[in-house]
DNA sequence: ACTCGATTGAAACGCCCGTTTGAAACGTCT
DNA sequence: AGACGTTTCAAACGGGCGTTTCAATCGAGT
């Protein structure tokens, strides 16, 4: 039986199956299952072939289990905020995006973390569902609250979860179609108005502009702007 | 002698160059790049295996024009639309959405091509520069300019790029992320709230309001609003 | 020192991969 | 008919894959 792990280390050079665990997390992410290799993994995690065979069984096995040990790092670390009660729901909705971002963007994590997350998301393998329940559900539940709360009770259920697709979406397409948007937009401008800070004012606004509860873009915001306001907008029938 | 005519069966023998691009987007478009075999797609077109290398050269070259093949069939078939000048802007934003969405999610298609260029949109390979600037650079700019045109120029082109990638992102989700939006949604919403149509509605709706150009969301509704969609609208409110 | 389960290691097992080969089958000329 | 370029075919090549084998090594209990 396994004995000493006197100290708790946080070296995971330590333990073969953690370095397996990570190596593999790594490969997978990098090339999918199909195409990452046992070997190549092994190599990166210092083992021999055989290890995989001892501590997970198989390839498919070590694959999920890479998977929820990225996904539970990524949870430990960036947990969902709680807010105190007096908090405006406008103020709770930025936060949230802030915290999409900075999981999705943000450069506080190995970047193959999210990514290896991200392959299951779009092409959703046995790992999936596990994830959207333990992970994905909860945020999504609360993202509509927070938006149920600023639309006063304006919205159903079903249009509330709509409008939260759509700040999800806002976040989700700079992480799944990072290197599309990086083409079409000139890199001065991903550094400054597509960083994740900026990103979640941007998105926040325009949610809370689309409800109603703030001043539609392009009227006086945060940023010094043009002050003309649109008294007179040129499609727009106010009623 | 020649049997070989009759165990074709009914399937008319094509060119076989085509029967394997065919089959080799089909076979990309599943499994990826790396997983997809050439014997699979062989097997699929009817064909030796030896005839992609006489055919194509190698695996590679192969991939890249299963992808040209698959993206030129996308843009014959959906080209960019074209208004007339008195189309007011925000009609042109739900059409340019509800096109967007209808490639991405509509079943005029086999959904195998738009999923092909997916997988080069999320992990680009030397096939996806060309997509982007033949393809999608200049939908992009159309839709910027749609954009511009509501914001009567109060927002300047970097705002611009940021608020379309926020369109794009909204319907790029469901296409994405299509799996994972159908566990976390119910499904008979997803029939009806997130059908091609009422998503279209729901962007350019959630797009204008956040421009100031329609009323918000939540609002008395679209009654006051004029008719930009009414027709095709199916939402109920209130269930 | 010896035992014995836990762990590691080098080599091998089938299998399937992309690619190549060389000859047969075909269509089209003279 | 015969010759000739084009296209198809079964078979094989070398190599990498996931997995297994089995002997060597380790480390604590006796």
């Amino acid at each position: 039986m396994r004995i000493a792990e006197s100290v708790a280390g946080h070296k995971p050079a330590e333990d073969p199956r953690e370095r397996i665990l990570l190596a593999a997390g790594r490969e997978f992410a990098e090339h999918g299952y199909e195409a990452a290799t046992v070997r190549e993994i092994c190599a990166a995690a210092g083992v021999n072939v055989a290890a995989v065979n001892y501590y997970f069984g198989d390839k498919r096995r070590l694959y999920v289990e890479s998977v929820k040990h990225a996904h539970e790092a990524r949870v430990r670390q960036l947990p969902l905020p709680e807010w105190d009660a007096s908090v405006p729901a406008a103020r709770k909705l930025h936060d949230f995006v802030a915290n999409l971002l900075e999981r999705m963007l943000g450069i506080s994590q190995p970047p193959w973390q999210v990514r290896l997350m991200m392959r299951e998301v779009l092409q959703p393998t046995e790992a999936c569902r596990e994830l959207v329940e333990d992970y994905m559900r909860p945020h999504f539940a609360v993202l509509v609250a927070i938006l149920d709360d600023i639309a006063g009770g304006r919205l159903t259920q079903p249009e509330l979860r709509r409008l939260a697709m759509s700040v999800v979406g806002q976040c989700f397409v700079y992480r799944a179609a990072g290197e599309v948007v990086g083409m079409l937009v000139p890199s001065d401008e991903i550094a400054t108005l597509h960083a994740p800070s900026a990103l979640a004012d941007h998105v926040a606004r325009l949610t809370l502009a689309a409800l109603g509860a703030a001043e539609p873009l392009g009227a006086p915001g945060s940023l010094p702007h043009d002050e003309h306001v649109a008294a007179s907008s040129l499609e727009g029938r106010s009623a």
